[in-house]
DNA sequence: TCAACATATGAACAGTTATTCATCTGTTCA
DNA sequence: TGAACAGATGAATAACTGTTCATATGTTGA
């Protein structure tokens, strides 16, 4: 941990408000899913066999924490995950998992 | 993500329950806490102003999931990360929030 | 403009979780 | 052996969170 110093408690509340959205296995699939391809809210659902409303609100949530990207086209939302942060953070997890 | 074959519902069932345990300030604190030293309860209570039984609790879960080693000495029990995948894991996110 | 469609959102509910208090277990040393 | 101490644990509670239902917003094409 190179940067203790920089660890205060404000750092960390906003530390674990960014885990507490990876740590729900709804929001999960849904960034795994968009994770190398662009997809509208209801194939998400589709593809995950779960509610329109279910996604939308988990979608929310990752838009807030600048987790995914949004663009419109038509009725259409596009969503993509929003760099390869987040990709990264999915591996180091996997990577403890699977060790 | 390469190894997306194994991302079945199952593995990121396992992986949001790992994430849930970075997802609280209190235990993400101790982890920082202890993450190159040796630190006994108490004196990680003491140290971050909380109740010997608040992290005597989240303790638990840390040892839970491995995310901690334990030794005892005498009448206080020790307590260090476990590895280094479990820094690796917080400074990604810090990495996010930082940047 | 209006019907049809895609998505977003608010309220309600059920399930989960962190903290506290009281107490118990286990260790030391006198 | 027993008092003092360190830590663990169960129960209770308050706060939080994910899902659902119903509905609202916004877009398209006729």
């Amino acid at each position: 941990m190179e940067n203790k110093q920089c660890l205060d408690i404000e750092v960390l509340f906003e530390l674990a408000d960014l885990f507490k959205v990876f740590g729900d296995s709804t929001r999960l699939r849904v960034m795994v899913t968009i994770a190398d391809t662009e997809m509208a809210v209801s194939d998400i659902a589709d593809s995950l066999h779960m509610e329109q409303s279910t996604i939308s609100h988990q979608l929310r949530v990752l838009r807030q924490n600048k987790l995914v990207r949004v663009r419109r086209d038509g009725k259409q939302m596009y969503y993509t995950l929003d760099d390869d942060h987040v990709k990264k953070i999915i591996e180091m997890g996997l990577d403890h998992i699977l060790e």
